[in-house]
DNA sequence: TGCAAACCATAAC
DNA sequence: GTTATGGTTTGCA
């Protein structure tokens, strides 16, 4: 049986969609019911499933976890994701993409250039990112360090990566199977942003 | 800057 | 099969 379940912490909805053998999608809004609508739709028509009032125990659990990714904290997820049903390339890029550590960005060419395809790809994926912000699809901007889109609202794509400044000044690079993916300090996109302002 | 053309996996027809 | 659709990039005026 698949579950989905709501929860507000702070001005903040949650949301989760899960089965036993773990988390089929996740989302945040300071909308209701947009995070309901997008649970909703996330699950397909013929399967049978039921939403909780009552949080179970992994509810909970994974929802603290995306309220502490939200306020910008550095923490392990390390839940069962549910990926089969998705396109070989799609968990390629996702994987490639949660390999970005907080205070870190990747570019979608960059990724792409790791995982193969095109950086348009990558950003189709990113777009329908089913683990949001467990994957943290916030983390990838566009060649030039501006931000490109975010399905959430730029606003929140901003404030995200602002809390998770981290004074890193360098580049890097972060091992995946078959090659590495180039990421930089976040603070590559925030001094962009500050033109703006 | 701004615009056009190339680019690439997916979903929908 | 084919086409339309992006959270892109790059090159060139």
């Amino acid at each position: 049986m698949i579950e989905a379940c709501l929860e507000k912490i702070g001005k903040v909805w949650f949301g989760v969609v899960f089965s036993e053998q773990g988390l089929l999608y996740t989302t945040f809004s300071s909308d209701s019911k947009k995070v309901l609508n997008c649970l909703l739709s996330s699950i397909p028509f013929s399967t049978p499933f039921q939403v909780t009032s009552q949080p179970s125990t992994f509810a909970k659990t994974v929802i603290a976890c995306l309220n502490n990714i939200y306020d910008g904290k550095d923490v392990e997820t390390s839940f069962p994701l549910v990926t089969d049903h998705l396109p070989a390339y799609t968990r390629k890029v996702l994987n490639a993409t949660s390999l970005i550590p907080v205070g870190y960005l990747a570019t979608y060419g960059s990724i792409s250039e790791a995982v193969g395809g095109g950086p348009r790809a990558v950003g189709n994926v990113m777009a329908k990112n089913p683990f949001v912000p467990i994957v943290p699809c916030h983390r990838v901007v566009k060649s030039d360090f501006t931000l490109g889109g975010y399905g959430l609202g730029l606003q929140v794509k901003r404030e995200l990566l602002i809390r998770e400044k981290r004074g890193y000044t360098s580049p890097r690079e972060v091992k995946l199977y078959g090659g590495s993916l180039r990421i930089f300090p976040v603070e590559y996109s925030l001094i962009k942003l500050n033109q703006f302002t």
